[in-house]
DNA sequence: TTGATAGATGTTATAATGTATCAATAATTT
DNA sequence: AAATTATTGATACATTATAACATCTATCAA
């Protein structure tokens, strides 16, 4: 065991003095089964279906350390050498990002699951993308956030995406390197 | 003239009290032959050259009211039905970038130029892109900034290179729709 | 000024990512 | 069960980007 990688850091903004701040890991201890049950649940909910192919596709993603492509999960998905044609899995995609179970990391081309599926809180997340690794975190920032909308409102901009992706190396990667 | 589009807007943050933050349309009206003259210097100053080719991959990028992809840029160099071959403009695009005469953006696969080539500050710019015109502004804004690099801080995490990018609309094609 | 060298561009081919379209199948409703 | 809708399969193609090697051009040193 060289790495204790701790899954969830929360963190003190400088002067405000509440819990701004949260960052995960990309959490592989904490249940495989316990998200795709969470995931269930909320397709249920919002009464869609998570099929056995969205659902393949999802727990691929869950599993992943790392974020995957399109082409690798179609690869990872080849049966007898046979692969299924993209727009299968383009599709699962597209179904488990409206359902926010899953981000796009425009950067990379790729994509990860996310860790709190059942938050709607905006989507202003951030990513933190390893250039050593390759692993992500996902973080909430309240302050970014903040600063977002007042420098959309400034601009007179009517906010309706974000993408936040920040590249560099991890704690663990700085250690090594 | 429907239009009065303001090509800079300064604004102060809601409690700072300085001027944190400023956005540029991408500025036509300003002087095109100015802003190959910056360059120009840039290059000289830095000692890479600045080409024929690479200078008329700027001009196009320049010239352009909304975001060129490679392939746009490509067609539009085409001479006698003979367009250069993709590297030839993926090229340029690298040096470009290198100097930071453009930006990429990546959530939409596209290039624009940059707004102020001198600062080298951080590259911490946020963009704004109208989902509806096409049309992108690039923002300096400080708190983005800080937020981004006290998030980072939080965890321990060595920030080299930011994406942030917000999708909506522009303030004149609120009015429209 | 000429040859050496590094930098820039041309050329061909191909990789990687993403969509449009229509056909077939499965689930759901009436 | 028939009709409707949602999902998946299949084919083809569009778009974005890079690898590899050849050629040319500018610059510099002798």
């Amino acid at each position: 065991m060289t790495k204790a990688s701790p899954t969830s850091v929360s963190a003190m903004a400088s002067h405000t003095g509440a819990c701004a701040t949260t960052v995960h890991g990309t959490d592989h201890q904490h249940d495989l089964a316990s998200s795709l049950q969470q995931a269930q649940a909320v397709c249920q909910q919002r009464g869609v279906r998570l099929t056995t192919l969205r659902l393949q596709v999802f727990e691929l993603i869950l599993k992943s350390a790392r974020p995957l492509g399109a082409y690798d999960l179609l690869s990872q998905m080849t049966v007898a050498g046979r692969a299924p044609a993209p727009p299968t899995v383009y599709r699962s995609l597209e179904f488990l990002l409206e359902q926010g179970l899953i981000h796009r990391l425009a950067s990379i081309n790729a994509f990860v699951a996310c860790c709190h599926p059942r938050d709607r809180h905006d989507h202003q997340t951030a990513f933190l993308i390893c250039e050593q690794c390759r692993q992500v975190s996902e973080a909430d920032s309240q302050p970014v956030r903040e600063a977002l909308h007042q420098l959309a409102e400034t601009a007179h901009f009517a906010l309706k995406h974000t993408v936040i992706e920040l590249s560099g190396l991890c704690h663990d990667c700085q250690q090594i390197a």
